[in-house]
DNA sequence: AATGAATGAGCCTTCATTCAT
DNA sequence: TATGAATGAAGGCTCATTCAT
């Protein structure tokens, strides 16, 4: 077993062990400890790699965001028109990455304790304006601003509160399921003609 | 003159002052002593009145929920067609019960940790539910019924989406904007014709 | 037992069992659980009498001036001459609430770490100041002001050094030693002819 | 090229690296990591050179307790009376080695927490005695063994007491001032007449 | 000789809960 | 009904020490 460079590695053990342990135990108790031991490490190693439990769960954010973030960008490379890279959009956010039990628990609990944490709360929006600023760059393209920007809002609402409702009731059903009905928003929304 | 039915009095103050504390301290330091001081009471009352802190939160979510729900009743005791009944609800959804900075705080949190106290995922399942019902039964009078689930739920979630976002920015703005989007949904989707 | 108003009586349980615990265990190891133990309470309710651990150390230390300074005054009203008084203050600081081994480790303990509390420090700085404005107000009745401001200084020092040496050595022997070597210095330095 | 010999000289970067930390961080923060990187080192060497931390310190202390013993040696070789090799003694006691703002930080520390450790409390003791018989030496030259006896007790006591002030206060301000101090304590109780 | 990763014990502090009054 | 004193169990974090490399 190497000695040196286990920063990236242990960083990332400790990274998922926060998620499998709020989604295990609920994020009040989600210890410092139950979350080394998840990471088969002892309690003491985490603060070698975080400065705080709250950076830790900053990173968790982050990584989850970042994830997102990949996703979406790696579908949208295969899009060809503005309306298929919306679709992208849709699609990502309710692909595997984020659309799985874990994630939601974790997610979730974040968001419910963000709003006494800046940093946790500054993951929050730059999610949140990301979403409705990818949305506008293709909607615009097809409609004027003002409609665009309504309808960005409207679809970020709405892929939000139907991830949302997943992650309170812990359902994945078919993640096509919610895609339609966000896709169905937009195509009627956008006129249905092509884009 | 002995004190009677101190019990409804002390249960409202307590369960006030959760969403206060909430809103103040967050959810994690929402401490039982820091609840009763806010209500004026000292720390030992609160199990006088309710078993656990979780009862205590329990009924402050289930204040909350019914809040909503007279909200909503008086406001479709005023409309007249389906169509105004939904709006209806629209409206209660981003009406002043709901659509404040504490009660956001307080709903968000409780989100945040509900997945591992079944009374309270009980409740906003509940939530859930209702909501979605509520604006089936009138969908259902102006299309299908495959129609009419699929935008309740789009409709639910837009709600819900709009209001987690105001919920983490902390910005009440006018709550006709989110009303706004949520209507036009609801009537390109339905097509437009009066109900 | 009553239940009412105990803060005043626990307080002073807990300042003197610093003493003792540090006494016992040394300063690193005079924990907050060894305290409270040894004033007979658990370990929590400390922090319901005190902010701090350090807040405790700090009102032990202080208890410890006050006794010395309610020492000195006690003997100083005996004393009728600016040469007795001197001798009272003399007195005072090898008496019985000082000149004892638990509140040698304690005082020499606080010394020890006072450089990084500024509080501990100040503490530590009125008691210097104390002990030669209180020699120089007398001393200065029997000499000039320059010769007198001279003398309190070696006069307090030889106090602490001689102080410092039991402290360490942890011997109380007879307190009329130091008080012998103390005396004989002010009165070769006072020129020995009455006050 | 082995590197031979590595011993002493790290031995010495991590004794001045505690007096260095204790002054910076104080005795209870001056831990065996911060130790380590103020001398340049990784926190795991220290086991390396130093069995236990309290052996460190330990040589931390007698270290310190060295360089006054060379600097007395030093002075009194230049001293030809007993009243010119007392003197000497004092200036040492005040000389630079001992005379700066970490060595008092360090010296203070280690004496407070010196009660539970044998060691450490042996060396204290010994330079109690040392400083004690050192002053014998010379003044019994100058007077009976009994008198010599007090004097050098009173004098080693003032200058503690001085040193100790200062240690507190942290103002080395000139040392020809507690040196003309204890000179003149010196000088009334002996007499005056030349050694 | 040297690193820094890793452990595990222990500390201060907080807190839900109980209880004497 | 109401208080606030008291408990005891964790929790986050620090740190001396060990160990693989």
């Amino acid at each position: 077993m190497p000695k040196l460079g286990m920063g990236p590695i242990r960083r990332k053990q400790l990274v998922d062990a926060v998620v499998g342990a709020i989604h295990e135990h609920g994020f009040a108790n989600a210890t410092v400890a139950r979350i080394a031991r998840r990471a088969g490490l002892s309690p003491g190693i985490v603060h070698h790699y975080f400065s705080d439990k709250e950076e830790l769960l900053f990173e968790t954010m982050r990584s989850l965001l970042s994830e997102l973030r990949r996703d979406t960008v790696a579908r949208q490379r295969n899009a060809a028109t503005p309306r298929e890279r919306v679709n992208a959009i849709i699609d990502a956010s309710f692909g595997e990455s984020q659309f799985n039990e874990q994630v939601f628990s974790a997610w979730l609990a974040l968001y419910g304790n963000a709003r006494h944490s800046t940093r946790l709360q500054r993951i929050l929006v730059i999610y949140h304006r990301r979403l409705r600023t990818n949305l506008m760059y293709d909607l615009a393209k097809l409609m004027d601003r003002g409609r665009a920007a309504r309808l960005a809002e409207g679809m970020a609402a709405m892929i939000d509160g139907l991830w949302l409702r997943y992650a309170l009731t812990g359902g994945p059903e078919d993640p096509e399921h919610p895609r339609g009905i966000t896709r169905s928003y937009f195509e009627a929304a956008s006129g249905g003609n092509p884009g």
